[in-house]
DNA sequence: CCGTGTCTACGAAAAATTTCGTAGAAAAAA
DNA sequence: TTTTTTCTACGAAATTTTTCGTAGACACGG
């Protein structure tokens, strides 16, 4: 299943962070938010709503810790960002994953190290076709 | 700004198909959704009302022709895809382009023509690179 | 001419997502 | 101990997106 817009930003912090309490996320959240300025700050209740939903879509964990309650994400962020991104290539993109790659290339400059390693992806690719 | 899930299939249609009526978009809509399986048919009023919104939000332009309206796309493919790209890299990858390209490639098979155009393109782009 | 079908407009229901207010228990501070 | 803060649970607003029902206008076939 997919997480929400939502659900995905408290995913990347507890990817990142580890596990932790609906305060450290909220908190975290609330800085990217800040910092981004693109969202408004939400409040306490908002993040614990949210972990609660997410805990019964079984994309978290949780155990109680004396009096509160410590989240872990139960889904692999790969895992999670494939599945998202087959959606967004079928519905921006058609399916199309060459246009996706080369619209990405195209617009954002990566770097030389970037570059290398995409390259050296697509070396390894290769060799997988051709030896199958 | 960015059109939604269902504008966006409109879109698409707008840009394949061309200035089209809304009887036409509703039709290929609801032929898509059933090949794919993914999605319910929709009624005709529901794209009608789609549409409406588009046209308030400038995603398509209309012209009248006798009774009925022909409608076009008024944003080009390319920048609602580059658009609709840079939030999701954001989102679903931390804004890390480089990630998004790897996870792409790494997941779906290409296939080796496709493998040539990007690979053509990042030497492009490193030629640009050496040579600013 | 008359019934039937198709078109647009419009409001509002339905569904999905996000946010918050309040209550009660437990802990911490005073 | 008393007060204040901090937690969870829960329901229900608020928002956003999608869908549909109904009404009135026009066209078309019989």
């Amino acid at each position: 299943m997919k997480p929400t817009e939502s659900e995905l930003e408290i995913l990347h912090i507890l990817w990142e962070k580890g596990p932790s309490t609906v305060r450290t996320v909220n908190d975290v959240l609330n800085e990217r938010r800040k910092a981004s300025g693109q969202k408004e700050s939400s409040g306490y209740t908002t993040s614990l709503k949210l972990m609660q939903i997410m805990h019964e879509k079984g994309f978290v964990t949780r155990t109680e810790e004396g009096r509160t309650h410590t989240y872990a994400a139960a889904v692999q962020q790969e895992d999670t960002q494939s599945l998202l991104l087959q959606h967004f290539v079928d519905q921006t993109f058609r399916g199309s994953t060459a246009r996706l790659v080369m619209q990405a290339l195209g617009n954002h400059e990566a770097s030389a190290e970037e570059l290398d390693e995409i390259k050296a992806l697509i070396a390894q690719i290769e060799q997988n076709q051709s030896k199958p």
